[in-house]
DNA sequence: CCGTTTGTTCCATTCTGCGGAACGTAGTCC
DNA sequence: GGACTACGTTCCGCAGAATGGAACAAACGG
């Protein structure tokens, strides 16, 4: 264990759900002995990966964090193109968009267009979800070779909502499905009465490969409505993947993001 | 020089005016040997701090960066406050808004509240300026001790624009006259043609310290409009004074943020 | 006033990270 | 096509940074 690997696995203790965290809970999360606790939680606050409140004592990330979080992805013409095209389509249908790239088996939500229907966003960006759970990230998983696949899934199956694929067949038979259509959907999984469909998309020359979805309602949308929300969809994959170079027949094998 | 000092200035080399680095580019900023380099971009691409473009082979910040960005002060009641507040005078004025923080004698941009005006945003999220060139950069060190100042400024003064403060004692002498006015203003400083003018807001508990300015075209203000965006300041700062239990008389003592 | 909780500092041991040098690997120029 | 150059990775012996148990300190509570 370098320090650096030491230092980022208390960085991965911070999520959304868990925005600060106390020395305490950083002890208990890495299980780490207290005095490399204590030294490390220094080192991260005096380079500016951490910040410390005064008053509670508590950890949260630093001001680097977000400096070089507003870098990240900003002249990403895959994603600008994307988040241009799913703009219209979100004003068109009043929907929710949502952009995001796949991260070992999980994906991280990178870029939301909310819609005009009041849906409250619960997916803000950082957002980190498993893939197999949400429209978009099958599809982007869907992109993968069956052995990808299986490398990044973890082999004791997660315990995932009702209406997610409980096991690797189901998986793989929704993938296969999502193969065969090009588009992916999903209701009432992450989100309770929540819907979404979603589609993913390469970039021919860079390779990077993310996941498109739009989210609604499931209760305030008819099956018309839904079926529009297919038709926008397929229309926006097609003229994305043609400017983009997708190369749709191929699987990527991404180099980074291996299964946690 | 630690492992994980070494990542971080690595990190550091990027900024707004350089989003993405070659192995090159690395070499020459942080001057370390290739194989130090090489190691070290290595890791930072394996924990998730970088990515690289599988293209280019260029640098840049990698999805955990996002993730912990997004979280920086998510939670954080003085911006929240002092955002809302900012929303409403900018729809007032057309303006757009801005809050800081500062990190040794810089400051870093945290929110923007575009106006309703066509000024074109040229200082996003996580740009750094020297705090001594803004408005609300010198509000900001204004509330700090004299003996804190002279700390924080580089003992060789650095190279500023022509309205700047241009040495020491001139810069003491516009935060002393800030320490009056409990106002700031700049024009034609950090961006030319472009006037602001702001405050700094201090919470009673926390002992945060922010910078909040708002920003106009010089040559599109009149005078008259100019002493509005005075009263609709001061305004603020006397009412977000009251909410937050700034304890004005008084100087900030941060703890974190040395002079680099 | 003492026990408990919580976090920091100390220090001998270990093993990681360091950097010079050697080694690939393309690209480029005659 | 062959030598040269630019660019980056791997190797390896040594220095010194990181480690974690234990002692220490501080805050809290009953």
């Amino acid at each position: 264990m370098s320090a650096l690997t030491n230092a980022i696995d208390i960085l991965r203790c911070f999520s959304t759900s868990r925005p600060d965290l106390s020395f305490a809970d950083v002890q208990v999360l890495t299980g780490k002995p207290k005095s490399s606790t204590s030294r490390l939680l220094r080192s991260l606050r005096d380079c500016g990966l951490l910040e410390q409140d005064p008053h509670s004592r508590r950890y949260r990330p630093g001001l680097l964090t977000f400096e070089l979080g507003r870098l990240h992805r900003a002249h990403d013409d895959l994603i600008a193109t994307a988040e241009r095209e799913l703009r219209d389509v979100c004003a068109r249908t009043g929907h929710t968009g949502y952009i995001a790239v796949l991260d070992g088996y999980q994906q991280v939500v990178l870029r939301i267009v909310p819609g005009s229907n009041p849906l409250r966003v619960v997916n803000p960006p950082g957002q980190r979800t498993p893939a197999i759970i949400t429209s978009n990230g099958r599809a982007m998983l869907a992109r993968l070779s069956d052995q990808e696949i299986r490398a990044r899934v973890p082999l004791d199956y997660p315990k995932v909502p009702a209406n997610s694929p409980q096991n690797f067949p189901e998986l793989m038979a929704r993938l296969n499905e999502i193969r065969r259509t090009g588009i992916s959907d999903a209701a009432d999984e992450a989100i309770e009465g929540v819907g979404s469909q979603g589609f993913a998309l390469a970039s021919g020359e860079s390779g990077e490969l993310i996941g498109i979805a739009v989210s609604y309602s499931v209760q305030a949308t008819t099956e018309i409505e839904r079926a529009n929300v297919r038709r926008e969809l397929g229309a926006m994959a097609a003229k994305l993947r043609r400017m983009t170079g997708d190369p749709l027949g191929q699987t990527i094998e991404q180099l980074a993001g291996l299964a946690s």
